[in-house]
DNA sequence: GAATAATAGTTGATTTTGTAACTAACAAGA
DNA sequence: TCTTGTTAGTTACAAAATCAACTATTATTC
């Protein structure tokens, strides 16, 4: 190894290592709506995930919702449970293969959907509004190329 | 609401709000650096963080890498204990503030921090190797925004 | 200088997550 | 058809995060 090398790596910062500066800017920013989803709705992260991939792409089962956003299968069925337990979703038993469920929203769901969609929204422009809008976009491009979306 | 308001609100992706995508890519990409901090070296995340904190500045309080890091203070008080526990990080009681305690590393922690170092660099340089210079350069700095580090 | 508030750090109880093992249903090959 | 493997989803137990209450010490205020 260089001594160029080692002048970096005693430059090395943990506050710019890439995975912990995403780790914060990701707890920063959901912080706010986490506050309401959490006390206005009473709903966890994996929850209100759930609830936004039924509002948004309609019948799905969990195996789908897990797939399309990495979420494991364990914490999608206590998900589940709990939206069900608040009438927020409602699962039909698939009768071509009796191991699947079909997952979909409620009256009641599909309310608390619109209006958590309308503040993620509001939200969401709020944080990209610090960034000219072709940051944001280059911004988001990246990020999914970090999480393997691509 | 207008129209065009509703319209844009259809097209709401999940998938493309801010704090999920972050979320996903803290996570994906924090992954492999998990393992290795994980099990090779038997750590946990705040376990790490704290020793590069007092590796990358030296002599500490919890109360400062807290305040650094915004690390709430029951974790760091665990982390300490286990690093300690492993004699990788000792404590001396402050004898102007007996409260607080001041922490630095033993030569075996700082060879952990050194090595773990090392490796945290070469990740970090293969993660931004997926951008150009300029690009990784623009996300650190709307990470360190988003974070509220600036 | 006694009472009250504030700060550093720890501990315990509760909640949430992660991991592995499990059930039930279907699929495929001998 | 039997048996072996795979898949969807659940459950149980262990690990970890969160939150509130606690001790010990220092600072403030009357």
């Amino acid at each position: 190894m260089t001594d160029s090398n080692n002048a970096k790596k005693d430059d090395f910062d943990l506050l710019n290592f890439l995975p912990f500066l995403l780790n914060q800017a990701a707890e920063e920013s959901s912080l706010e709506f986490k506050q309401i989803y959490k006390n206005r709705y009473g709903m966890l992260r994996t929850e209100w995930r759930v609830l936004f991939h039924l509002g948004n792409y309609g019948e799905m089962t969990a195996r789908d919702i897990g797939e399309k956003a990495k979420i494991h299968k364990t914490k999608i069925s206590r998900a589940v449970r709990k939206l069900e337990q608040r009438r927020f979703l409602k699962r039909i038993r698939d009768e071509n293969d009796r191991r699947v469920e079909r997952l979909s929203l409620t009256h009641q769901g599909n309310s608390a959907y619109r209006e958590l969609r309308t503040i993620a929204w509001n939200y969401d422009a709020k944080l990209a509004a610090q960034f000219t809008t072709g940051e944001a976009a280059l911004l988001r491009m990246m990020l999914r190329r970090l999480a393997g979306m691509d």
